[in-house]
DNA sequence: CTGAAAGCGCTTACAG
DNA sequence: CTGAAAGCGCTTACAG
């Protein structure tokens, strides 16, 4: 890269010291008004441009947070994204933003990366198989902080931000529920994800508050795949009392479930009532949908993630800071 | 942030300079072996982690690429991320990963930003509205090499990665063709999109090979809202020989035509043929879909403006570098 | 094989 | 109001 200008240039060349030209440039009250304008005005003829990374190793601040995102693709994890940025953006921070694939050796490499380059802090939603948390553990000993965001951490030494998943749960059965059905089966995500249990709390409230007894024929676990929730669904159907309702985990679990009931099931397409999580972009132009799906607010969870850490990073007292868990309101919207 | 264990401290500790404890940690062959493991203890021992930022600073060489993209949203841009991020990895480089947004603004504040913290590359998707290209001149003029991709630059001063639109416009027109149709109309985007006009020429190119003479009344140009669609659906559905095939620039366009005709001409549902560009993950579950689609290999389009890019990083001669150009070939998938 | 020294481009407490 | 000086944490050409 070629050499740019310095602030060593305008000043010999201006016959300053760098101190001067060094405060003119940052607007010092100190520097006079006229001497202030002879640096500006030759640094705009030369187009000097602050060499940041220079600073920020002066200053020892990276002006910088880490965000660690198991996967781009899943667009819930964009709208965190930009709740992020726009808290970044306005405390003139830039944002180095990673990708784990779910695979906890790349966490691994990335967080290492991340305290070798110093960010002033860092916003991570782990794999799903992480679970140990040594790794992030290790910021807090370089005092740098940590938020976890959507998924949670395996223990309570972090502050931890994402939607309320219990209520959602509890919306979505109680939606069922008052719509008349009395059999509601839930197709929940793996019983190792926190979130998942979350969930299956809000639904056995939702059923109690309703006074209907859980059945335990009625749960099914799923790992996502069709293949995984074909089998579910075939379970469900050869019940001699089936539901007439599903809850499930996410929007993939129910248009797998649908599809198959198309294929399999057509007479109970139009009849089995489904809700679950998520709103996926594409769906007014399903002809079978969930009947209501609850819509989570990440772009909230990330902006509320970032304040969280702005606060931290500011913080100038030396005192550890306090635990914070947030949930973020989940609404249930309703599809005609 | 609290102060990390620097080389210093390690030296000290040790009765070494500074620089033997450096050497030792990067294995320089001057080092005897126990030095070098009595410092490598030491550093382990006190869980030193190096400062890159101060090494950076010391090499003049940020070792991050600047990538802006327009919208994260759109799930093609996260594959070229990936594939970004593969080549970089390899050469042990950080990405800092911005969103214009769409916004010339913000794209031009990133701009600078990236300028001032001295990234060593930049790879950029401009806004839909960049026309003013002097923003990115000025990284040659600071010698940061910068290498567009997926939108096209406004001239030939950069190197510029993409798919081959216009092949792939050619093979969705030609496919429609082959299979029986005279017909054959084009719902393009905003003409002031260079790719639009790309695809409009294969599109021609596959008429005129089939001795199909090209019809104006069958172009239609929309801004992707669904209410343009819908005007141009209208137009060419009231002609007296309406299309009996139809390629789209893209699937958002398709599905939005598709609706209008369950709307408004549910006979002509199954007999018109769709082709188009893109290949969304929730096709599957959709009843009417284009018959064939084009898929963009963007993942491939990262990949080889990363491998351009550290080809410019990395060249020590001074010369200007050739400028590329690259288009990387698209499949069409038929979709049963 | 080891170390003293210079220097990367800035900022800032201090002296004048 | 301005400047000399120290220093942030490293690397490296050079001397010994």
């Amino acid at each position: 890269m070629k050499k740019g200008i310095t602030l060593k240039d305008i000043a010999r060349k201006l016959n300053m010291s760098v101190s001067t030209v060094s405060k003119s440039l940052n607007n010092d009250s100190t520097i006079s008004a006229i001497t202030r304008e002879r640096v500006k005005e030759l640094a705009d003829k030369w187009n000097y441009i602050a060499n940041e990374s220079a600073r920020h190793f002066k200053l020892n601040k990276s002006f910088t947070i880490g965000l660690i995102i198991p996967d781009l693709q899943d667009h819930f994890f964009v709208k965190a994204i930009n709740g992020i940025e726009k808290i970044a953006e306005a405390e003139n921070y830039n944002i180095i933003l990673t990708q784990s694939h779910e695979n906890t050796c790349k966490e691994e490499s990335i967080v290492n990366m991340m305290i070798r380059n110093r960010v002033d802090g860092l916003i991570a939603a782990v794999t799903k198989n992480t679970i140990d948390m040594t790794l992030f553990e290790k910021f807090r000993t370089v005092g740098i902080p940590v938020i976890h965001i959507v998924r949670e951490p395996g223990n309570d030494h972090f502050s931890y931000v994402s939607v309320n998943n219990e209520e959602g749960a509890f919306k979505a059965t109680n939606f069922l529920i008052r719509k008349g059905h009395k059999r509601v089966a839930y197709i929940m995500g793996p019983k190792t994800m926190p979130i998942s249990l979350a969930r299956f709390e809000g639904y056995q409230k939702a059923l109690h508050k309703n006074r209907i007894p859980l059945d335990e024929v009625l749960i099914k676990e799923v790992d996502f795949s069709e293949k995984e929730t074909e089998k579910a669904m075939i379970a469900l159907m050869q019940l001699k009392s089936p539901p007439t309702a599903i809850f499930t985990f996410k929007n993939d679990i129910t248009l797998d479930a649908i599809a198959f009931l198309k294929k399999k099931y057509p007479d109970r397409l139009n009849v089995i009532d489904f809700t679950d999580f998520g709103n996926l972009p594409l769906f007014k132009y399903l002809d079978h949908k969930p009947v209501a799906s609850v819509e989570e607010d990440f772009y909230e969870v990330g902006r509320q993630a970032a304040v969280l850490l702005f606060e931290a990073i500011n913080d100038k007292s030396d005192s550890d800071l306090t635990i914070k868990n947030i949930k973020i309101p989940c609404r249930l919207i309703v599809n005609r």
